[in-house]
RNA sequence: GGUUUCGUAGCUCAGCUGGAUAGAGCAACUGCCUUCUAAGCAGUAGGUCUUGCGUUCGAAUCGCAACGAGACCA
């Protein structure tokens, strides 16, 4: 009973009997607001078949439309375009149909694919900060769409627990710590940990500088400098499993883990698998030898080992050094493969910055050509940096946002605002805390996720998150007036309950008219989403959603209406759009209070 | 230098597979709280859609080129 598949269906059979034309296939878009009418047919193309005006054409497949579909109430025609006006009857049904329901179906299809969604990917050196944010966010909104578009989706994390970049952390603990610990320092782990990262980058630069004024270069310098040398000696105590190393690893890890595992919770991500490098760094290899057994792979002069990709345009990747250690991509290949094998994945989604739009589009040709057919369902969901008005972020100058400062921030922001409106008076102390919380990091999560994914976006820690317009807490606001009148009507005179039958006859007005078909629409938005992967189209139609009813609620008496069952009916409309706001919101991992 | 992404109001962004007079929010200015919660609503102002050429009945959208920004590779 879809309105759209109806209309072109039957558009396509006027256009046969009118002008003996057989057309494949016909879009119906929205009607402009401008005009009057639903959904809108561009008669232009069909100009060359009908040989007549615009107008005449759009008449003669107007009325075919209105005697052949009931639903069709009445067209008007404006140059070459049909505007259909679909009955009032047949809104009132739709919204019948899903009144006081969710919109999200929880029950998967038995044939359900399984899609991998791996995101966050930290590094244990250092804490996680904005541009880990949108990562996290944007992996888990997607997650969350993926599973309401009717996919098995598995979240999962790889943490990259291991490599030179930990060891400088590590010895510059051990070197300057004083045994420093997150308890007697009070410290978060992970910030702790990525303290000593940013301080062995200091030593480390002024050790090279020596070094330069003793007369060497500045690549010399950054090979010989003593602090390298070490850390390179401890990657190879590490590699070789030294008790004493590894030992201090774990601890500091653990240290993170800890960290992070806040972090994560205050965000509200979360994985059901978790991979360490640690684990899966030395995976790889044995593909390679199947690679060189069967030509795939290439083996150079100097027992490097390359696919030759210059034939797709792309360049010669080396995927095996020449004294046998792995490169990046080696392992990657053996995490893809090993995944394969454990959950037989339709698809796996990497959620990774755009920085590495190359080496995934290297490391899934690779996968093609090593004869891997399920590597079609790999997907690299990249996205743009996020930068501060003055440039990029790097963590190892300190010129980075943090993630952990940001989210308090944000809250304390939703206190000091909530305190100033005069709002939540009547709330607990624990109920305040939580809508701060809800707030804060509401605006936060709908700040980074209402632009589009592939875009760079800007952020600007000076102008801090906004609260007014197109941001969450105006959604969220909107979804809380719902609440309140449904609310007083349970306990006022109305006596009105949400399973109360909807009345059977009621004129809408347009605008109520207009929020069934944004209702209507939540389900094409979920699939385009999840088709996109983009949670940008689920926060900018809930946000037309809230604004269209934020206006029907202030020009509209829905409590005051003398019609009972006008008020009945206006309670079911603002309840279930509540539903749609809340589960729209579900999808972005934004909570809604039932009161601010 | 090569590859790639992008360029829409002062700022941050929508504008989906080409369609009617290019839309929101912020910032600015005007109104509206004794009324279902004003984190709101209504309104004013703000545009050569970077530029040029091309395809088309029709281009912000597609193609080519130039200019500008970012990322990756060397």
């Amino acid at each position: 009973m879809n309105i759209e598949n109806a209309l072109s269906g039957r558009t396509i059979e006027a256009i046969y009997t009118l002008y003996g034309a057989s057309i494949e296939k016909i879009n119906f878009e929205k009607t402009n607001p401008d005009f009057e009418g639903d959904l809108t047919l561009v008669v232009f193309p069909f100009l060359k078949v009908s040989k007549k005006k615009p107008e005449e054409t759009a008449a003669e497949i107007g009325n075919y439309l209105k005697a052949n579909i009931p639903e069709v109430a009445s067209f008007n025609v404006v140059k070459g375009f049909l505007n259909i006006v679909i009955s009032d009857a047949y809104w009132l049904d739709y919204f019948k149909s899903v009144d006081g329901k969710t919109f999200i179906n929880a029950t998967l299809p038995e044939n359900a694919p399984t899609v991998m969604v791996e995101y966050s990917s930290p590094n244990t050196n250092k804490p996680l900060h904005l541009g880990h944010v949108r990562n996290n966010l944007l992996g888990y909104s997607v997650a969350e769409i993926l599973k309401a578009a009717g996919n098995k989706v598995i979240k999962t994390n790889l943490v990259n627990d291991r490599g030179i970049h930990i060891c400088k952390s590590m010895l510059a603990w051990v070197k300057w710590g004083n045994g420093e610990t997150p308890e007697s320092s009070g410290m978060k782990g992970d910030h702790l940990v990525g303290k000593y990262y940013v301080e062995f980058d200091k030593h480390y630069k002024k050790e090279i500088g020596e070094l330069i004024s003793q007369g060497k270069t500045k690549e010399e310098a950054e090979k010989q400098a003593p602090l390298m040398l070490d850390i390179q000696q401890m990657l190879r105590k590490w590699e070789a499993g030294d008790p004493e190393t590894r030992k201090l690893w774990e601890m500091m890890n653990g240290w993170v883990y800890k960290g992070f595992e806040q972090t994560y919770k205050m965000l509200g991500v979360d994985f059901d698998t978790t991979y360490y490098e640690s684990n899966t760094y030395l995976l790889g290899k044995d593909i390679i030898d199947t690679g060189l057994a069967n030509g795939v792979l290439k083996r150079r002069a100097d027992n490097s080992v390359f696919i030759d990709l210059t034939p797709d345009g792309l360049d010669e990747k080396t995927v095996l050094r020449g004294d046998g250690t792995s490169v990046y991509i080696t392992q990657d290949i053996g995490t893809a493969v090993q995944r394969q094998e454990q959950f037989k994945f339709d698809k796996l989604i990497h959620t990774v910055g755009n920085e590495q739009d190359y080496h995934f589009k290297v490391l899934f040709l690779t996968l093609k050509k090593l004869g891997y057919t399920w590597a079609e369902g790999l997907y690299h969901l990249s996205y743009g940096m996020v930068e501060l008005p003055d440039g990029k972020m790097k963590s190892r100058e300190g010129t980075v946002v943090d993630a952990d400062d940001l989210m308090q921030e944000m809250i304390d922001t939703a206190k000091a605002t909530t305190l100033e409106l005069g709002k939540a008076n009547d709330l607990n102390e624990a109920d305040k805390l939580h809508l701060y919380e809800t707030v804060g990091m509401g605006s936060l999560k709908y700040f980074m996720l209402k632009v589009d994914p592939k875009k760079k976006m800007l952020f600007n820690p000076a102008e801090s998150i906004d609260f007014n317009g197109n941001t969450a807490p105006f959604i969220q606001f909107n979804y809380v007036r719902t609440q309140a009148m449904l609310r007083k009507a349970k306990s006022g005179a109305e006596n009105f309950n949400v399973h109360d039958a909807l009345p059977e006859n009621v004129t809408m007005l347009p605008k109520e008219k207009a929020l069934i078909i944004k209702l209507y629409n939540f389900n094409a938005t979920l699939k385009q989403a999840a088709l996109e992967f983009s949670p940008a189209l689920i926060a900018n139609y809930v946000y037309d959603l809230a604004k269209e009813f934020s206006q029907y609620y202030n020009e509209t008496d829905i409590l005051k209406e003398e019609n009972k069952e006008l008020v009945a009916f206006r309670l079911h409309l603002s309840n279930t759009i509540g539903i749609a706001i809340k589960d729209a919101m579900g999808l972005l991992g934004i909570e809604v209070p039932e009161r601010m």
